[in-house]
Order: C-alpha cells, then sequence, then structure tokens
DNA sequence: CTTTCTGCAAATAGTTTGCAGCCGA
DNA sequence: TCGGCTGCAAACTATTTGCAGAAAG
C-alpha cells in the first residue's frame, strides 16, 4: 500500500514530483470507505468539503497519472465518466458486476481471474498494471 | 448469431422495429474480420465507402441498442471513445490485453473467465450480458 | 394510422490544453 | 536554479438530444 514516502519515492524514479495535491488526492482514496470509487468531479466536490480545493484540471490530470503508475484502478461503472479507486494487490483486489440499467454495482473476487490475468501478462512479457473482470448485466429488479 | 429475422424478432419482442439502418449496422459486424471492432466513427467512414451512409446520430443510437440488448459488446480499448464487436458467444468469446501505452490490443480467450462471468451473474440473480476482461499493461516495446 | 425511427443541427458534458506564475528537487 | 506542476479559462470532441418528416407494424 502507498503512502506519502513510496509514492515519492515512485514519481522521482520517473522524473515526476512528489506534489501536495498528489498527496492530498492519494489519502482521500486511502482513506475511502471500501466499495467506494469517485469521479473526478466527486473528487473535486469532496476536496472542497474538506477545505482542500484542487482544480478540478489538476484532478484530472493526477488520477490519470496515477492510473498510467498502476496506483489507481480506472473503472468504467456508469456511462459518461470514469470512476476511480486505489488498486489493491491480492487479497484485497477484485472485480465488478454492473446493472446497466440502474447501474447497480456489486464487487466479487475471484483469485482465479487475477492469476489469469497476471499469467496471461506475464506469458506475453507486459508489465501488468490492472486486471478488471466486467459483468455487464441487468438486475433482478430491472 | 444473429441474422435480420432474428435481429427482426429480439426487437419486436421489446417493441423496436428492424429498421434498414440497424440491418445494415448489423450486417457490418457481421462480416467484420475476426479481431477487428469499430467506434462509431469509424462504422460512419465505412459505411460512407460502401455507399451505405447512415447518419452519425443514428449509429451511436443503434450501437448503443445492439450493446444493451446483449448484440453488440462494448470496449474501452483506447482513451476517449469506444469500440464494438459482435457479442460472441462460447466458444469464440474472448477478452482483451492493452498496453495503455501505444494502444497495442491482444486478443486471448478463458473458458474460466466466462464459466465464473456466468455463475456470478447466475448465483445474484442477474441476467448477463457481456463479460469482459481486461488487463491494461504496458507492452515490451513501450 | 399510430408510434417508433431517422437525419439534421444544435446542445451537452466530460475531459484536455495553453499559458503564466509557482515550487519541489 | 530549472523543469515540472498548478490553476484558470478556453478549447475540444465524443456523444446526446429536440424536432419534423419518413416509415415500420
Amino acid at each position: 500500500m502507498y503512502d506519502a514516502n513510496s509514492l515519492k519515492a515512485e514519481l522521482n524514479d520517473r522524473g515526476w514530483r512528489l506534489t501536495p495535491q498528489r498527496e492530498t488526492i492519494l489519502n482521500v482514496f486511502i482513506d475511502l470507505e471500501k466499495g467506494k470509487h469517485l469521479s473526478a468531479e466527486d473528487l473535486d466536490t469532496l476536496l472542497q468539503e474538506q477545505g482542500k480545493p484542487i482544480s478540478l484540471s489538476t484532478i484530472y490530470r493526477t488520477v490519470k497519472l496515477m492510473a498510467r503508475m498502476g496506483i489507481l484502478r480506472e473503472l468504467e461503472l456508469a456511462e459518461g465518466h470514469k470512476h476511480y479507486e486505489l488498486n489493491q494487490p491480492y487479497p484485497h483486489h477484485h472485480h465488478h458486476l454492473i446493472c446497466v440499467k440502474c447501474n447497480e454495482t456489486i464487487e466479487f473476487k475471484s483469485d482465479a481471474v487475477l492469476k489469469i490475468g497476471s499469467k496471461t501478462a506475464k506469458k506475453l512479457g507486459f508489465h501488468l498494471l490492472d486486471c478488471q473482470l466486467s459483468i455487464h448485466a441487468i438486475c433482478p429488479q430491472c
């Protein structure tokens, strides 16, 4: 799991910098309740409420950067905008089942899927960032 | 696999209509080379080249409709726009490994993942539309 | 004949970008 | 010090929508 120090190390390794904004955003995700995920707008609102406003452009730039580093995972849980959550390693790694009508989202775990994902990436010589099984379905209510 | 008749039946069942545009678009996907997938723009260009132009709004409306019916699957292979391909049943069902830097995309199959997907949906009482494992990674070249 | 569908043009919204000044290493 | 980073405002672009006429059932 990341903290300010490991984030700084990882950023500096790649020629990037640790800024208060980046640290703040990482902390929001670390403190985020399990099973929750935020859109850029959500983050903006949350940071404003916490009295630590960060410009929306920086928010977009930061979540994209962290997703490319493998720190966050980018989720397509609803049409039209992306959500982000910490990219947690085994055994916290999980997947999503989404109702395409009402957007109800259910998390579920599968070691098997994670294994298949890492094996496939390894076999082809790719460096794995994220592996997510998305099940699109219609829930019993819809 | 769908053809004009089964498409018509399925549409009519839900109070929708079979139009020449819908049939044309379905046929493009049926004839599409294995492993290919189209964005809305791609479809627009292709249909124009084939001398069967369809307005971009109708293209968007149609692919979305067919994705919600489970006929097409919506793929997020590159930033900024979606791609579509036929949603084929076992044993043609497959998944994607994507390099987040150069967007190189590799298809792979996994019966195990498909099984996990259908079991999970079934267990929760959801009607399965699509189940896709997306592996985000960095390819050896990048 | 009724209701859905299409095409057009205009609107929308999420996201990106140029730039000037700021600040981490 | 210096090159990356932020905030602002403006730009962009994929996608959606309102509407009038066309057409499927």
